[in-house]
DNA sequence: TATGAATGAGCATTCATTCAT
DNA sequence: CATGAATGAATGCTCATTCAT
């Protein structure tokens, strides 16, 4: 009859929709998705396994879902314009310290499982490269071409920069997600780090 | 009977080893490793289901030998020492050359499947650290320590910078991976392109 | 409280009870008795899901809510005496008449899920040979009777020949229901034809 | 690799099929469709689940299996040319047995099931209509014709004349199958008397 | 009474793996 | 070794029914 929830039935929806997925977030991250059964999600989520299909159409809709929250959640860093910084080693610092926390505090198991499932299931690749890459790139160029135009980098291809930078932040996790040690330890220290390296780059002289 | 097995027979051996690869290297770059089945492969192949498990203990082993088998081919190449040249920039737009082409003609998307069933399967996660990761940090690491010895590149933490660009590389081919269109059509400015960026740096001057 | 229902109580009873029963045989009609679900007939009806509980045991139920309707339109047609006509021949048409054109009009469809279920649950068989092919039988028997008595019809066996017609009747329905285009197009013309072939028979002469 | 199968294979395979139908008419006809689980059928057939599907494409398949087996045992008697009587009395009664007996020995059983499936089930009802009725009709249509050009029967419309009849017996055997113990009594009766019926009339003069 | 979210038993179907031939 | 039929455990999903509000 009515088209329009009641409000407080939506909170109750949502608060529903949030503890499966909190649970699904969880046993995908502990098993991954394949292996994870309808049943093991509804076990930790303390439901029935019918419920699940009450807030969710199927159990990839779970992993869109749990996407759509990173996504969300992604959303709020991922304006640039948030990192007002006096000179540009400093936005890029503050940007990288942003993307590499971002996965901290047990998201690097979820985002290790999503990932996986992008790579190989076409739906959610392009989903992810229409809501989360695209977007991302798109912004970020415009802002590397007014700093070229402020001659505060070289006159680069910037959509090749970009793609550099955050495919590196990209891979550093990825390494980070197959158990490299050594990033584990120095994790906190890549901000600084990366933020020289793509400034000044490697080599000994800048004519070198 | 025999505890040796007749060279003939190894070949043999070997060569149904590599037809079963083959077909299931082929099938998982199109379908992913948990839609396809064993028939597929079979089919694939032109074998008997029962007889992939003549040669492979099961479906997984089927993952870890095409695994395998890509790491044989990256092994002839991850060898540094091959990549001799006159100068520093020369080597690197070489190394990276090498590691960027040997994804093309069709091992893009093999290397999605293995990649993705790498993140979420622990063994085949250790497997790829023990076996190639590892082995090429500490070859590289050796190598810019050589480097920042002789005054080529900076001072800095080779650890974290040889991480970086491996990272960069790795991440750069998700990207690629993933969809992004401009990668695709670059792909092969992307050597001189990142040598620049890695040795020079992004910032208009080096004390910027 | 009350063992006796608050009389409005009652007609507000009956008039939800057959709302359900319209939404029910429509949606049965529609997608047959297996394939429909309580919440077909819930969106139908414009309920819930739990208030059909309300008003009948279960699923089964409604079949028999259904049936009993179809049951109760029935009876008032099917008393003989109300076919009275001058002759033996008119009474057989207009009977004939009647019980073919009863399952016009949508009817159809319903009758076929109906069918369908009697044949194949035992209870509802029951109750459909009790209720109302036994009574049937054993007016028109008793009918019969008569009119052999009366030397308006030959002495045959007129339990044999009731059921014959009676089974030429459903005969020719499920003929129509399986999808004959022939009855469907010369339906009305049967009554007619029927009467013709019963009473006369095809045979040339009636000494053949 | 080999387009054609061993012939002993098809026989093997043709015998494996008949036992899952043999199962599946079994069980059916004990339980109807709907309410019977492949377990069922499996463990009736003394083979596992799984053993099903390599023989039928899924549940349906089975019905329609079914179905096809009592289509080939028909298809050996519909033909009317088989009763070649001297008379035309004697033909009507040969094919009104022949018809009528067809489904004792349990076949009531499969038929109730069969039937109820039919009326319900849109392939189901098109493949009978298709590949049953619609042959049938056709050639009894053209004797019917024959008959008349013959004067052997009345020149009435032979379309109606011929469904009238087939539907009487399908009718009957609704009848019987509802469970109406005249007919269960009397079964053996019902060739002699419907040819009467059917060629002399009910009425007690030709011109009544 | 009406609601509709929660339940969980139940089922069709898949598929990795085995093993007799 | 090759075969491929047989296996049966496993699983996603449905839906009749219940019951707290």
């Amino acid at each position: 009859m009515a088209d329009t929830l009641d409000p407080i039935q939506e909170l109750v929806i949502k608060a529903r929709r949030n503890q499966i997925l909190d649970a699904a977030t969880k046993v995908f991250a502990e098993k991954g998705f394949h292996p994870t059964t309808i049943k093991d999600i509804a076990k930790e989520a303390g439901i029935a396994d019918g419920t699940i299909y009450n807030y969710f159409e199927n159990k990839t809709a779970l992993m869109l879902g749990i996407f759509d929250r990173l996504n969300e959640s992604d959303k709020r860093v991922e304006d640039f314009s948030k990192f007002t910084a006096v000179d540009f080693r400093s936005f890029m610092k503050a940007y990288l310290q942003h993307r590499l926390t971002l996965l901290q505090s047990g998201n690097f198991e979820v985002f290790r499982v999503v990932l996986s499932e992008i790579m190989v299931n076409k739906d959610l690749r392009e989903l992810y490269y229409r809501k989360i890459l695209e977007p991302t790139f798109s912004m970020a160029e415009t802002y590397f071409q007014q700093w070229t135009a402020q001659h505060i980098i070289k006159p680069i291809n910037s959509g090749l920069a970009m793609r550099a930078i955050s495919g590196m932040v990209l891979g550093l996790i990825v390494e980070h997600i197959i158990g490299d040690q050594t990033l584990e330890k120095k994790w906190d220290e890549l901000p600084d780090f990366l933020t020289d390296m793509i400034l000044d780059g490697l080599g000994v002289t800048y004519y070198d």
